[in-house]
DNA sequence: GTTTCTGCAAAGGTTTTGCAACAAA
DNA sequence: TTTGTTGCAAAACCTTTGCAGAAAC
């Protein structure tokens, strides 16, 4: 995802909404699609805090709603105490989560079958879809097996797209 | 679901990890079975304190925690602020969550060929499931259409299992 | 110049915890 | 009698909000 998209899109979203840039804004929106990584409100105030260190945390949690609302980031739950946010939906807009209880990582997956399902599914019940998630629990075979897992291992972000 | 059956299982839990039966966990117990319905913790709180109204909040949170633990009792996300939980996992081990954005109920479906699915690709991105949960967002078709929802005249428990 | 935005601190809501009295086994 | 449990109140935690000053347009 290019950063500049985001901040285009952003900007259309608050001009549209009679809204105004500030720099704050700016720096959250930055910090929250640096990378792919999933974030919770404080992870994202402690990185905007290293670009403008008055950054309050009022404002990322306002400036977090904003992003939510304009559909730029999704709120996702990973079954732990709070919520976190996913900057991925723009390049996979149907991805899905797998998460493992042995890494305690996140492996993000697409699948059109189970999209086509869920569809069906869904029209069958005489509803309409609107918004989709699925979330997988599930242990590592490799270290079942090895006793080691190499994705603990690894240094990269935690949430690959797989197919 | 026998009300018996899930008293039993839950005694032989406390049972087993050496904790007492006590009338207060008979009582919330009782009160979290009642009935089909999902409720919070504080829903929760409030039909024990009928039965006895001296049971305390605390006491309620202590005995959701042994009821998830043991397995009797779900804790699911309804995209609500707080935690939700499903009394109904023992009938339905497999049962997923539709909740309408018109109507605000929750129905809840159970599908052989998505927990099939959901299987493979666990195991083609190397790992073995535990636990899996869909949630599905969705726009009522006959509200739609007709200008109004049937749904929301009805008085039952919003939780029928639908197939 | 308006109107919105910010940071701060306080308040809100939910869940957890320390403790002394109490109750189960 | 021992050990776990309860209710209470306080604490912890995350999130929202009221407000006065600051900044965008």
């Amino acid at each position: 995802m290019q950063l500049a998209h985001v901040q285009d899109r952003f900007e259309a979203f608050l001009k549209e909404k009679g809204l105004r840039h500030t720099p704050q804004r700016e720096g959250i929106v930055n910090s929250a699609f640096a990378t792919t990584e999933h974030f919770t409100a404080d992870e994202l105030w402690d990185r905007a805090r290293r670009h403008d260190a008055s950054t309050s945390r009022a404002t990322v949690y306002r400036t977090l709603s904003l992003l939510v609302e304009s559909g730029l980031l999704h709120e996702i739950d990973l079954g732990k105490e709070n919520k976190h946010y996913d900057p991925n939906f723009l390049d996979h807009p149907d991805h899905n989560h797998l998460i493992c209880t042995d890494c305690d990582k996140v492996v993000e997956f697409e699948d059109d079958h189970i999209n086509l399902l869920e569809d069906c599914i869904t029209r069958r019940l005489g509803f309409k879809p609107t918004r989709k998630m699925i979330r997988i629990e599930a242990s590592c075979d490799e270290l079942k097996r090895f006793g080691a897992c190499s994705r603990n291992r690894e240094k990269e972000p935690s949430c690959e797209i797989e197919e």
